[in-house]
DNA sequence: ATAATAGTTGACTATTTAGTTCACTATGTT
DNA sequence: AACATAGTGAACTAAATAGTCAACTATTAT
């Protein structure tokens, strides 16, 4: 009973805008409240402050991204195609806000994390979870390439967190120098580092 | 004539330090001046602005750094040991940091990028060209290693993007994680994606 | 219909922040 | 010695910011 609103999501959608586009630091409570058109009264009734609403929002925009992920990464798939169809999809939602924004705005979790990780340590373990994530994809990917014998990777995890730097510092360089180009072949980079063959680079 | 002072000096000290370990939003001019010890008049004296000051004090850093560089990167030196120094002179100074702040801070240029890119042009153009720096130590070092047949690279700069991409990834994921032992074998990774034979990387 | 309750509003306070001003002080130069 | 000038400091303004509150409104369950 009582009144119905889905003030919260607006409030979750403008943060996550807001963080992505600019930085945490710069998002004030006045422009995500603006942004969402809710009045701070109403903010402050659904959260205690920015950094609540930050953790609520990366969670809520992770749930979504990971029933994507959960479809690229399908067992279903051949391993090292997994990896390709990451890279393209990923590649493809920084064109959509290069054409958006105007702006390449690469990771939101990790610019994110990187620039709060030493002052919000909600925050900072909401973004390292996540990351976490994505390292576990990548790994059942690498550890499946390698019992099927595409490549030689005793060390799934450790090969993984490789692929992981490498491509989140691809999409940091991205956004800090605004141009998609750079994210073209990521692929390559990490089809580099995993040693697979040139033959089956083409193939795969 | 007239008064000499070092308050533009501990001005920009200041500011990199706090930079370095939280962040541009968080840090405002007031925290500046007082770890300065320099009163605000005396800052506007000197400075037009927090981001004219980062701006200063961020070149003023990598000029310091460069002359560390120019001697890892000497072309004395064997071009893939160049690379192995500057990985352990890296973890070095992150394991420096960790013991003086306890935590691990990363890149300063690259944390620093991520977060002002879309809002401070300046700023970004300097991270930029800094950036650009270091890609090209890398860069020479990776043609000198294709040159002498120790790799093959038949596109330098492209794999010193790919190294670079790599290197600042992993530094901020050390950075957010707060953990130094990622850093530990930045070199295996690197040598992986030149496609270093393992015995040469027992030799070199 | 109405009572209970989920959500809204705008006006409010207190604090922090960037940036200014101007009289003052210390120092190198002549 | 004294002058020109680089640098200092403290008090100031104006704006932005986080956070509060109590009266109000819409909805739903009974």
């Amino acid at each position: 009973m009582g009144r119905v609103s889905d003030a919260k999501t607006r409030l979750m959608d403008a943060v996550s805008e807001l963080l992505w586009t600019g930085s945490y630091g710069s998002t004030t409570i006045d422009q995500i409240c603006e942004k969402a058109g809710v009045k701070k009264g109403s903010f402050y009734y659904f959260f205690d402050s920015k950094s609540d609403l930050a953790v609520e929002a990366l969670d809520a925009g992770w749930q979504i991204r990971q029933t994507e992920l959960d479809r690229i990464f399908s067992p279903m798939v051949l391993p090292l195609d997994r990896i390709r169809k990451y890279c393209e999809f990923s590649y493809k939602v920084q064109l959509e806000m290069k054409e958006k924004y105007g702006r390449v705005l690469g990771c939101p979790q990790f610019a994110l994390g990187a620039e709060v990780c030493t002052l919000e340590s909600r925050l900072q373990k909401k973004v390292q979870e996540i990351l976490d994530c994505k390292r576990k994809y990548l790994e059942s990917a690498v550890r499946d390439a390698h019992a099927g014998g595409l490549i030689k990777a005793p060390d799934p995890a450790a090969k993984a967190r490789m692929i992981l730097a490498y491509y989140e510092g691809l999409l940091t360089q991205a956004r800090i120098q605004n141009d998609v180009e750079i994210l073209r072949d990521t692929v390559g980079g990490i089809f580099a580092m995993l040693g697979v063959k040139e033959t089956e680079t083409a193939i795969a």
